[in-house]
DNA sequence: AATGAGGCCTGGTTGC
DNA sequence: TGCAACCAGGCCTCAT
């Protein structure tokens, strides 16, 4: 599943392959890829037709790819669970969940973006400041700073997070919170940090959340340097390799599996109409529990 | 205003 | 064997 390592991943790929040239062509082949460009398919594809490209940006799972000459507009991209971002050669096969293709003018790699279960997106959106001299896609302006971020202030997020009156783990996947950790690195960094998600946020101490923060940090960073998560296989770099994170999961995915910190085995709870695996020794349910 | 529930999607897996 | 139900889950919309 792309969270923020997976997504940096692609990012950093996507710098690598696209900065600095010229879009020559688009197709789009699935209405709903592009559901989030208002004007629709003939707008987004004439509007990138001759464009050049600058840089690659990235905040929290939101990535975004900068149009010149004037830099107001870019080219922003969520891979959503399954979406695929591939440089290719342009004779490559067509893959069964194609849904956008880009084509350059010096014949080179081309991108292609897959997504087998369509809840990624692309759009040509406004850029617009993001108070601190730098520029954000204008939809994604309220998403929070994430942990990669040098401007992310965890004694900030500590103070909103105290103000809330919900779950932990709700909170941590709150992206107007901090943005970039999905359900997965969530649960490790509760694991690393030896919390429970359904700990009440007012209750939650200073030194708990610089804990958390602290694990969240590792966590993101050690799963960047693996390459990210390739989970099922739906999750894959701009050159198609995938990560090798998921060996070092403590929890996620681990149910009924050895706690690697006390032997306990993990345990998997329905949450929010998904899976949490928690440590039931390390991380006890609170008494007074929330979510 | 803040919080939480529901819905969107597809394909692999599971159970009958 | 075949089919249906279930599951993965980020984020948007809507209700309270």
């Amino acid at each position: 599943m792309p969270e923020l390592p997976e997504v940096e991943v692609v990012r950093r790929g996507l710098a690598l392959g696209v900065a600095g040239r010229h879009i020559a062509a688009v197709t789009v082949s699935h209405p709903r890829t592009i559901r989030r460009h208002e004007l629709g398919a003939a707008d987004f594809v004439g509007r990138l037709a001759g464009r050049r490209i600058g840089s690659a940006s990235r905040r929290g799972k939101y990535l975004w790819l900068t149009l010149e000459p004037n830099g107001d507009e870019g080219l922003m991209a969520h891979l959503g669970m399954s979406g695929q971002l591939l440089l290719v050669t342009p004779d490559t096969p067509t893959q069964p969940h194609l849904r956008a293709r880009f084509t350059f003018t010096d014949a080179g790699l081309e991108l292609r973006f897959v997504d087998q279960r369509t809840f990624g997106g692309l759009a040509l959106v406004p850029l617009t400041a993001d108070g601190a001299g730098g520029a954000i896609p204008l939809p994604v302006a309220h998403i929070a700073r994430d942990p990669l971020d040098p401007l992310y202030d965890p004694a900030q997020v500590t103070a909103r997070m105290r103000r809330r009156r919900t779950g932990l783990k709700r909170a941590l996947l709150d992206q107007t919170l901090v943005s970039g950790v999905g359900n997965i690195y969530a649960d490790e960094s509760l694991w690393r940090a030896r919390l429970h998600g359904a700990r009440p946020t007012e209750t939650l101490t200073e030194r708990e959340l610089a804990r958390l923060w602290a694990a969240v940090d590792q966590v993101l960073i050690e799963a960047l340097d693996a390459g990210g998560t390739s989970f099922d296989a739906l999750y894959v770099s701009t050159e198609g390799a995938s990560g090798l994170f998921e060996r070092e999961l403590a929890v996620y995915g681990r149910a009924g599996e050895p706690c690697p910190r006390c032997g306990a085995l993990i345990r998997r709870d329905a949450f929010m109409n998904r899976s949490s695996f928690t440590c039931p020794r390390c991380q006890p349910r609170p008494r007074r529990a929330r979510g």
